[in-house]
DNA sequence: GCAAAAGCGATAGTAATACTATTATATTTG
DNA sequence: CAAATATAATAGTATTACTATCGCTTTTGC
């Protein structure tokens, strides 16, 4: 298991920080920190000084691991990317039917996400809410194309890679593997915080269930179909 | 028409600004120049500052119309809204299909813009570019619940509605309306961005139409069969 | 037609942010 | 055990996102 991880941190351009936070114990304690942090005053209050106090040590410190905040976010967000694409992987396995397959991974992808023991400094449900409320800032800046030529979303184009090819496993002829997940995972966050904030976006109630129902009725019924 | 334009104006709420732009030559201008900045340098990098340098005021003046840049965003995007809404008031209008009445309103939701000239003060075109890349951020924020019930999103959500309705009136059974138009909104507008950016996430080569033909699709193969 | 109000320009000032730089000490490593 | 590395502590800077004040001009209400 802990073999894995170490993959899922190789996926993480190097780029993304100046020196690994999982390599020592300083590092780590910024990750678990900056969740907390991050999810209790939002992307945009959350200062490198802030995060120092929380851990002891001055803001300098942290800066030699991320070049700027910006980069701690989407070293986080391409951690949660790598997770649920090890969840998928190990949920998929040994699975026959590319209907059930793909059926999985539209679940894996939409519903609530559940806390993961494995990883101690990284609390999974939390991190679900700051990918839900803030990944989109992580690619929404004027640096996109630098940071994407870099190879900082190499592992969100790996889980899109691999969710598209159960797509055509199901359908070789569908035209927007691509596209359909996507908009399928983007749009299962939206719904997740359309329910808490603007409930005229969404028909999904507050806890329920239903929006992986919907995304796996909408994946099924767009992909069988010929057009 | 220049009825139609005072309706527009009224459904934002007067939250958004405190003086109406649209009532002096000044508040055009600030509307009209801070479209191209924002198109030019991004919101993040935008600032009131560089704004009173293009229109040749101070700073101080323009925080006499908007309280701060947040909330500029937030009244452009709900103009934004409020144009599609007309435009789509007026495709549909006459049509006696039900089918026929989503399928044009699908169509004006995902499809490009084109210039409307009735606005001399607005280039719409740059204007559903800013939408596309930083309309999110009118509404990921900590104060979404508070700008909410003051009324910021009344012109969004009167849009949502009208095509659920448009949803109901093809299948009346049909659970989720809300979920699934906010999904074609937004994600219409991502896989414009992806297609730009991080062309791994969709299937859209730049330029082409078809995610038009996509979401055209998806709509009517989801609402359609029975769940 | 005139006084009061409102609109606007100009300037100054402030707290916070997002860093950068430097120095000193502590720890690890070859 | 020396050299490199990691961290703490402190200071400093440019920019941002405002707020405050003042004086001039234009509009408006009677």
């Amino acid at each position: 298991m802990l073999e894995f991880i170490g993959q899922i941190k190789v996926k993480v351009s190097d780029k993304v920080f100046l020196k690994d936070p999982d390599s020592s114990d300083l590092g780590r304690s910024i990750i678990e920190h900056s969740i907390q942090l991050i999810h209790e005053i939002g992307f945009e209050c959350f200062t490198f000084k802030k995060l120092g106090k929380q851990i002891g040590s001055p803001e300098s410190t942290i800066y030699r691991y991320f070049e700027n905040k910006h980069k701690l976010l989407l070293y986080l967000t391409a951690w949660y990317w790598a997770w649920l694409e090890y969840r998928l992987v190990f949920a998929t396995a040994n699975i026959d039917s590319a209907e059930e397959r793909l059926k999985i991974a539209v679940e894996i992808l939409t519903n609530p996400i559940q806390e993961d023991g494995e990883f101690a400094h990284v609390n999974e449900v939390i991190l679900n809410q700051i990918v839900i409320a803030e990944s989109f800032k992580a690619y929404h800046t004027r640096n996109v194309d630098e940071e994407n030529k870099e190879g900082c979303f190499m592992v969100y184009k790996k889980l899109i890679k691999r969710v598209s090819e159960m797509v055509l496993a199901v359908n070789p002829e569908f035209k927007y593997p691509n596209t359909l997940i996507s908009t399928v995972i983007e749009g299962a966050h939206h719904q997740e915080y359309f329910s808490r904030h603007l409930s005229f976006l969404t028909d999904k109630k507050k806890g329920e269930e239903d929006i992986s129902e919907f995304f796996t009725h909408l994946v099924f019924n767009t992909i069988k179909t010929s057009q």
